[in-house]
This record gives C-alpha cells, structure tokens and sequence, in this order.
RNA sequence: GGGCCAGUAGCUCAGCUUGGUUAGAGCGCACCCCUGAUAAGGGUGAGGCCGGAGGUUCAAGUCCUCCCUGGCCCA
C-alpha cells in the first residue's frame, strides 16, 4: 500500500501544545494571507472590526467578540467569498485622558493646561497603544485572522481627514448646530456627556428629599398667608430658583396643619399628595384651582444669587409635573434641568447660573464649593430661616460620571449637537433592513431606542480626540466649517497637509472668515469618541481624500458584531452616520452577543475577584476548548458562563472524543498501512453502516452550510456535536472489527471501512475549520496532508465541503434510527434479564410499526451482532406470538374530527385485542368503520399507528412504538460458545499485561477443565477461533504451569499461559 | 415607572418562528458493562405539573393576556 508514514497520534493530546504547533504552521506557510489571496477574486463579502480601545489587558469578553467575529469570516473565505479582515483601535477618547491624568497625578483640566497640552496628547498618543501588543498575540494565539498590518487607527490624521469630511457634509445639509442647552456635565472632567455615556454611570444612591416653604407674596393666598409646598431632591438649585411649574390637569388643595412646629400654618399641596406629604390630619380648607396658582408670585428660597431681568418667581404651567412623588409644585432652576430651561425659554424666565464649569457655587456663602457638597449646608439654612418643612433621603438610581465617578449634574453650556431627530424616520427605516441576531433587537431595545432619539451631544471639552473642524470669527461669529487639512491650506494659504490635526497644534491654526474676513479661530472642542468609530466604514480607507475605491467595495458591512451593550454605541454611531451622509445602513447583518458572567452567572468584575484571565483559560484547556465553549454553550446573546469545570467539560466531551475516533483511525491506518489516494470501492456498494454514517455525514454538511449561511451557529455545533458522537459511538464501535481483522478475509471491505472513516475525518475536519481551526488543522494535516502530496497545506485554504448526491439516503438514515432504538430496547432487556452481553443468546422478536419494518429488516444483522443475539426475527404483525394495539395519530385525527377527535381517539385505543388485530389488517387496504359514540366514522390508515407487543414469556422491553422480546434460555451450545469469548477476553487481557503490540503473534498454551468442556470446545470448533482472535500462530491444549487462572463459571475454569 | 430578555431534570443548556398526546442532550447521581479506542469507552436507571394563573384550540413547553422571579437597558 502506501509509502508515506502516518504520523503518531498520541492517546492524551496536549491541546495548547498542538495549538502552538498549528500557529507555526499557519506562519511557515502564511495560511492567513494566503486564504485571502486566494480568494481576491472572489465576491467581496465584507466584515467590519469594531475598534477597542488597547489601554487596559484584554479580558475574557475580548476573546467571546473575537471568536464569533472570526467563525464567520473563516467560513464565507471557505465559501469561496473575499473577506478582508482590517484592523483597527479606537485611540481617542475620555478613557485615555484619565489613565494619562492618572499616571501624571493630574486632577483637573486646570492641572491639564498648566501641564500643557502638547505634552498630554503626547503622553495619550503613546499610551493608548500600550496594549496593542497584548490584544495582538490574544488574537493570534486564539485563532482569530484579522490584519493588523492593516490597521486602521482613529488618530491618524487620515482618518481625521474623512471626519473632518463628515462634519463638513453634516453641517452643509444644517445637520450641525451649536446650542445653550442643559445637559449632563461631570465638573470634575470639565465636560458634557453624551446619553451613552451617561448611561453607563446610573447608581443607586440616597439624595436629599426635601419640602420647603415658598411663601405666596401676592394675590388671596398671599393674604392668607399660605405658602406653596415644594419638593427637590437637589437642594443645590434652589438658589437659581427662578419659577415654580404647576400641572394643568391637577387637583391642589390649601391645608390647614399644625405639624410643622408652625400653628395652623396654611399650605398648597396637589390634593393626591396631600396625605403622603402632610399627614393624614392635615385638614383640607378649599380646593385652589390652578388658575387661581398661575401666576401668582412667592417669596424665592434664597436671594444671594444674581438674576437678569425678567419676571421671575412665579407660578407657570409645566406639562411635565406628575403627583407621583413630591408635592405637585415642581421648583424651577433652568440652568440645571433640561424641563426647566424649556419653560424658562416659553416662559421668558431669566436664567441664574452660579455654578462654574468645575462644578462650584461662584457666589454666596457657598462660593467655591462643589455644589452637590453644599446640599447639607444648605438644608440647614432652610431649617434655620423656618423654610424647611420636611426633609429626608430619597433613593433613587442618578448618574454619576462613568470615568471618576463623581455625580453629574445637570448644566446649562454651549454644546455642538448633531440633529439626528431630524433623520428619526430614516434612521428607523434602516434600522428594519438589518438583519439583527437576536431579531428582537431591531423592534425592541434597538427599535425603542431610535424612537424615543434625541440629538447626538457631539462635542466635548477636552483634549484628545478630534478637534471639531469649526472655526469662529472672533468679528461676526460666521463659523467655517474645514473638510481637510488640504482644505485648510487652501483656506489659510498655508501648507497644513502635514499638520498634525490634534490639539494644541490644530489650535494654532487661524483662518479668515469667509463672511467678513476678520480672523476665526477653532472652537475648543473635540469631537465624541464615538463619532470616530461611528464613522470607520469611510474614516478607515480615508474616504473620501483617498480609498474611495476600498471603501465603495468594502460598503455597507455584510457582517459586524459586538456585544448587545453596543446598541447605544457602536450599532448606533454607525447607522447614525451612515444614515445622515449615505443614507442607508452601514451594515446588514448584527450579531449581538451577551455578556461573560462567570459560573455562578455574576457578572466578572474586579471588585467581586471573580475576574477569569483568558490566558489562563487558554494555556490549560487550549483555545479550542474556550472557542468550543463560546460557540456550542448556549445561544450567542444569552449571558455566557465561563469557568474552568465548564472548559474541561467541553474537552472532555467534544474535543476528545473526536480526538479519540482520530488516534483509533490513525493506529490501524499505520498498522495495515492504509492509503487515501487507492480508490475504495463506490459508496453503493458498501455495507448499510458506511453508507449510514456517509448519509449522517451529507446531512450534517447541510446542516452546517445553512446554519453558518444564517448565523445560526447553535444549530451547527449541536449538529457537530451529535455527528462525532455518533461517528465515535457507534459506527467505529459497531465497526472496530473490521479495521483488525486480516485484510486477506476481505481487502475489499476492508477498504470500504478505512476510506469511509477517512471520509468522515477528513470532511469534519473541514467542517470544523471555522469554529476550532487548531484541532481541525491537526486533523488535516495527519488524516490528508501526512498521505497527499498534492493536498491543500492547511484546511483553512480548502472550499466548504459539499455533499455528493451518491451520499444521500434519508431511508436508510430513518432506518437506522429506528435500529438503534431498537438496540436501546434490547439492552434494557438484556440488563433487566441480567444476561450479560459477552453471553450469546439464540433469538430475539422486534416489532415495529410497519411503516419501518422494510427498512429496518436490512438492518437486523448489525442489530444480532451488537447485542450478541445469534438471530433477531422482525415481526411481520400477523404471528401469533404478538398482540396487537392501535395508538392515535393525532396529526391526522384533530384536523378531520375536530372537537370529536378525543372521542375517536378513545375508541381506538380501546378496541378489544382481536378486534384491533382486524382494523390493523384492514387499514392499508382503505378506511376502516368504528363506531364513536353511537355514529359511525372513517378512520384511515395514517390515524393510528400499529403497535405490536410480544406476548411470549421472554423479557421483554417496549415503549410505546416498538418492542425488543429476548430469549434468555441458554442452551448447552450458548454456553460453549460463551466460555469460548470468555477466554478471548482472558487472553488479550493478558497479551495487554504483557506489554504486546496489537501486531504481535504469540503462543498459547491452554488448559480447560473439565475435560468434557475442553472436549465441547474442541468440538465446536472454538479453539481455531480463539486463536484467530487472540493472533496466535499455534494453540496448544496441554497442563499449563505458571499460567493465569479463568473462571468460566458453572462451565469450570481454565489456565492459559502466552508466549510472544 | 417604561422597554427588552431569560425562567424546561440537582447543575449547564437545546427545543418555541412552522401547536399534535413518550419534552431532549451533557454533567452530576445510582447500578452495571466492556477491556483490540484502555490513564479510554459504553449501557441502564432515577430525576420534569416546561416559573404561576387565565385564555385561544379538538390539541399548548410552543400562540395570546396578566402576574411572579432574575438579568440587561432606559427614565
């Protein structure tokens, strides 16, 4: 046969170990590379890498985004598909800005620019791709191709360029505009946030509740005296106090209480808190109807604080007010709430700030101090001036700035904005052509989302990110909006296209303005890190200064995929820009994944030390195992466990048991020196469990293509999952023997069975390259490359296996499931009867409904042989020897009997034996007549299955559809033969002992007594057995001395002794 | 307060889009087998009112409504 050596396999595969020598391997070759060259000319089907940030070690999480953003790509390059896998980081950023502030011991952006700002972005540019490293050899050590040679980075100024461009196109269609409004403002970082980020920080926390006195000043309840009751959890606006809102649609009342330290005091209340807030003997004196309210003017909390001119201090209507908590008066500080500054703006309120851009009071007693630290001085002073009515905490969850963790607060500033709103409909309408993964995504958590959009905060006050390209006229406030750093020279006059286009430099930079030709000067923001990223389908190839050619190939993004805590981010970011500049969606199809909680199902976080380093994974269980353990545990988006039981589980139980069927292919291939490239006899005309398990093989291709094409990767690992199993455990099983039996007895066969197991490996192997691209490339390179001179080098550079028709047989797929269970019942039955299987039985009845029985009949051979039964007869369902019942269908009865179908249901179970027997003849021949419930009705042959159990007196084992029936009477001849296998077994236990090789030859030397079994035995012609089995070149029936004692029970026992 | 997801065996998870009367797998557990895949492999069994309550239907783990529990997101 062939001249080329099968490689040795060992038995206990050292997985990290394999894994390093694969990597090799892809280097030597450059398997990589070398995959998309191959398909250059393919049909570009493309993938877009969401850029990390590499400021911190990758984590476990990094390794789930990374394995799923891999199986897909390896999977369409097998298809035949282009997939280029550009890299890229996200460089810019708040998240830089702190580590940077941190490594410097700078606290503030005062401490920033006395630093200098050079030197800051100098020390962020250098430290953001600190980690690159790491994220590199984590990608390369788990498999996952992805060109880093051609990464793109957000700070490159290239990619500026294409924002820059962006920014231009945005503000040309009036996409951009510059706006005082309120938003959430950290003072520590000096700068706004955007929904996403404030998102990220929501705690619960207790606040102060507190209820004050607002003395009414003018109209009746002023000579009443009454003061209006008004609750805030911030008592730090309550200086900027300008007016107090009331609700159209609410009932307030005027109550008299004497429970506030203050003798029939009159208040005003909305009447559905009255209770809650004051009491339940507060006494109601007279409803106050909210005209009566509107306004009227009150005595203000505090007068320390500066206010413009304006009507201020009076009752106005806000359709925001609610009585589920509070007093239904609702204070009013339109610098420090986004409801507040609307009114403020309708109502010509003044607007009172004294709150610096760090968050601080600037004038009053609490000058200097940062506001939310003045809330308890403040209360005092309420108490102390009797203004206080109430106070206690409030819980409630409030943002708090996700990169130190101080509490925003709400703060009225100059803020550039994107005008998403205005595209709400299109971002909708693209958002319904993606093809999302969990598909709820789209109307759900996505969809809502989108619904209820607010324009994108885009600017930011600080330092490193991309400087918004807007330039003021410091003469007539004409802003020039700059595309390029071409643009800027021109505009300037100036040579600017190497400018480095970050602060301080680009700051430096001045431009005429357009309208009056005074000099602009940049505005101090930089641009949301997520604008960057948001725009990487054109800022990665430079478009449109350059590139532009890649990126019209390389748009939208066939797939991306990211965690579901992306929604907000990336997903969004990038339908937001592709909306608004191409309109249409940036990609097609979104894979959302869950998140990484350990095996308890907590979230990993450092705090709670349950934190697992991936490295540590991998060096133990192989990546592999981790890529296994991604794909197969649980659907992609459902939280995923991780832990090192589980990994060990997935080795144990994938992993090795494909290994297994390798190393026991592999062993016998070296021994009888099988060659792949000899042509094995044709599929047809192989035995039934070959061309089974090539049928399995065909569907399980199926299987996998459709579910990768749909990204259905859970119904393709549980259909891998079950192919190698039943690969491993019962065809290698049932068909061991025909691998160590001479090939002299029938080469042919012997044939047939090594190119069909060699089939199946090499084929899984390919159909498991996208998922475990190690273990699969091992399998490859001993099953293929070890015997084929002219194969691929690497599996990954092979097409996607495609089923050959002559594979295809469902009948006998269905048949041998139906085998199998009947295997399953004739161990029950065998174990019940506690016969052991090494015994041989003589017979055994199977039934089945008859719809299986032809294909089944060609299977009772492998049925006899695996449960050691000499004949296994099939039922034909008219002997005598089986009882007859008819079981309902009620797939075929419900739609024809409706609400009868129960009845009739009931009538054919409960046919009399004989009477069923009838029916069960009768039915393949036409419809059959019962009566139900006094009428006569129609039964046909598909609604009811016949149901035969034996009824003789053997054990027997059924459930429901078939029946095993065993006959565990041993006659004198069983008992012969059985000894015979016992001996076998005793044999080889000891040709194993002796440390022989499965070739070698040996002696024997046997003693059987007593003599009339040693006799029987001869007689039966046993002993040529026994030594054909056990390999032995001469037996010899002689007194053994030294030798190894069997018992063979009730028969006797016998001494064997074995020489090599 | 709103939205979304999840809840199936002791544990980890399939199944639910297309409703059909025996609800599956692995791990764990008990008992057993095998010993030519052997520091492996295999079998049998126990274990489920499919979170709860209603509803639709001849028929519900599967469809609808409400509720409970947990998680995520929003406010």
């Amino acid at each position: 046969m062939t001249t080329r050596a099968w490689p040795t396999v060992p038995a206990r595969p050292d997985l990290p170990a394999l894994e390093h020598e694969v990597l090799d391997l892809w280097r030597t070759h450059d398997v990589f590379h070398e995959s998309l060259r191959r398909r250059a000319d393919g049909p570009v089907w493309t993938f877009y890498e969401g850029p990390p940030t590499a400021n911190g070690e990758p984590g476990t999480h990094h390794v789930e985004a990374r394995v799923f953003k891999d199986v897909f790509p390896r999977y369409r390059t097998m298809k035949g598909m282009f997939v280029r896998r550009k890299a890229g980081w996200d460089c810019h950023g708040l998240p830089v800005e702190l580590e940077v502030e941190r490594e410097l011991g700078l606290d503030s952006k005062a401490d920033i620019e006395a630093y200098g700002i050079e030197e800051f972005n100098a020390r962020c540019r250098s430290s953001v791709l600190r980690y690159v490293g790491s994220f590199e050899s984590l990608s390369d050590r788990i498999g996952f191709w992805i060109d880093n040679d051609d990464a793109y980075r957000t700070m490159d100024p290239g990619y500026v360029d294409s924002l820059w461009w962006a920014l231009k196109e945005l503000w040309e269609r009036d996409l951009i505009f510059e706006e005082f409004r309120v938003t959430p403002y950290c003072g520590r970082c000096g700068t706004g946030l955007s929904d996403a980020e404030v998102a990220q920080g929501y705690q619960q926390v207790d606040d102060p509740s507190v209820f004050v006195r607002f003395p009414v000043v003018d109209g009746p309840l002023a000579e009443e005296r009454a003061a209006l009751v008004v609750w805030t959890t911030t008592p730090w606006t309550l200086p900027s106090n300008v007016a107090c809102a009331v609700g159209a649609d609410i009932a307030y009342e005027l109550v008299r209480t004497s429970r506030f330290g203050v003798t029939d005091e009159l208040l005003v209340i909305a009447a559905d808190l009255r209770e809650a807030v004051l009491g339940e003997d507060a006494e109601v004196v007279r409803p106050v109807p909210v005209d009566e309210l509107l306004g009227s003017h009150y005595e203000p909390p505090f007068g320390f604080v500066s206010l413009p001119d304006g009507d201020a201090h009076r009752l106005v209507l806000g359709d925001f007010v609610t009585t589920a908590d509070g007093s239904g008066i609702v204070h009013l500080a339109p610098a420090f709430g986004a409801d507040d500054m609307a009114v403020g703006k309708r109502d010509g309120l003044p607007i009172a700030n004294p709150v610096d851009a760090e968050g601080r009071f600037t004038e009053g007693p609490w000058a200097g101090e940062f506001v939310k630290d003045a809330d308890p001085g403040i209360i005092r002073d309420l108490q102390e001036r009797g203004l206080l009515l109430r106070s206690g905490t409030y819980t409630h969850t409030y943002p708090f700035c996700w990169r130190c963790n101080r509490p925003l607060i709400y703060w009225a500033k100059p803020s550039w904005y994107i005008r998403t709103t205005a595209r709400r409909d299109q971002l909708l309408a693209n958002n319904a052509t993606i093809d999302w993964h969990p598909e709820h995504i789209r109307d759900g958590r996505f969809g809502n989302w989108l619904e209820n959009n607010v324009d994108w905060a885009l600017s930011r006050d600080r330092y490193w990110g991309t400087p918004l390209p807007f330039w003021r006229c410091g003469a007539c406030d004409h802003v020039e909006v700059v595309g390029s750093r071409a643009e800027l020279s021109t505009l300037t006059g100036e040579d600017h296209h190497d400018l480095d286009p970050h602060r301080p430099y680009v700051d430096e930079v001045t431009v005429p303005c357009s309208s009056c030709g005074a000099e602009a000067r940049r505005v101090p923001h930089v641009a949301d890190a997520w604008f960057d990223s948001g725009g990487m389908p054109y800022a990665q190839w430079g478009h449109p200064h350059q590139g532009s050619e890649a990126f019209a190939r390389h748009y939208p993004a066939d797939f991306i995929c990211e965690a579901i805590d992306q929604t907000r981010g990336w997903f969004y970011t990038l339908l937001a820009e592709s909306t608004l500049l191409f309109d249409d969606s940036s990609y097609r199809t979104c894979l959302c994944l869950g998140h990484i909680v350990d095996e308890d199902g907590r979230k990993m976080s450092k705090s709670a030390g349950n934190v697992l380093d991936p490295w540590e994974l991998i060096d133990r269980h192989g990546a592999d195992a981790l890529r296994w353990l991604m794909f197969a545990e649980g659907n992609p988006w459902v939280n995923r466990r991780v832990s090192h039981d589980l990994l060990a589980d997935v080795v144990r139980r994938f992993l090795l048991t494909l290994w297994n069927t390798h190393v026991f292919f592999a062993t016998y291939a070296a021994i009888d020196g099988f060659d792949p490239t000899v042509p094995a006899p044709p599929v047809a005309d192989r035995p039934a469990s070959d061309r089974w398990v090539l049928a399995e093989l065909a569907a399980l291709i199926d299987v996998v293509d459709e579910a990768l094409a749909r990204y259905d990767i859970t119904a393709a690992t549980r259909g891998l999952e079950r192919f190698v199993d039943d690969l491993s455990n019962w065809y290698v099983r049932r068909n061991r023997r025909r691998f160590w039996k001479a090939a002299s007895e029938d080469p042919a066969d012997k044939q047939a069975v090594y190119a069909t197991l060699h089939t199946c490996l090499r084929t899984l192997s390919q159909l498991l390259a996208p998922f475990v691209p190690f273990l699969a490339e091992r399998l490859w390179q001993d099953v293929v490359v070890s015997q084929d001179a002219d194969a691929e080098v690497s599996v990954h550079l092979t097409d996607f296996p495609v089923a050959p028709e002559a594979w295809r047989d469902e009948e006998l797929r269905t048949a041998m499931a139906v085998a199998r269970h009947v295997v399953e019942l004739g161990r029950q039955a065998r174990n019940d009867s506690a016969v052991r299987v090494r015994q041989p039985l003589a017979r055994a009845l199977v039934s089945v409904p008859p719809s299986q029985r032809v294909g089944l009949a060609a299977l009772l051979p492998d049925i006899a042989e695996e449960l050691n039964v000499r004949t296994v007869e099939l039922s034909d369902g008219t002997g005598a020897l089986v009882e007859r019942r008819l079981k309902p269908n009620f797939r075929a009865l419900g739609p024809v009997f409706q609400k009868r179908a129960p009845q009739v249901a009931e009538a054919i179970v409960g046919l009399e034996a004989d009477r069923a027997a009838e029916v069960a003849a009768a039915l393949p021949h036409g419809p059959v007549e019962l009566e139900v419930a006094g009428d006569p009705v129609r039964i046909t042959a598909d609604m009811a299955e016949v149901i035969e159990t034996p009824r003789t007196g053997w054990a027997v084992a059924s459930d429901g559809q078939a029946s095993f029936a065993l006959d565990t009477e041993l006659t004198r001849e069983l008992e012969i033969e059985g000894a015979a296998r016992e001996l076998v077994r005793a044999i080889n236990d000891q040709r194993k002992a002796a440390g022989l090789e499965l070739t070698d030859r040996i002696e024997l030397v046997v003693a059987v007594s007593p003599e009339e079994l040693d006799a029987e035995l001869d007689a039966g012609g046993h002993y040529d057995t026994i030594a054909r089995e056990v390999l032995a070149s001469s037996i010899q029936r002689a007194p053994v001395t030294d030798g190894t004692p069997v018992d063979l029970g009730d028969l006797g026992s016998a001494l064997v002794a074995i020489r090599a």
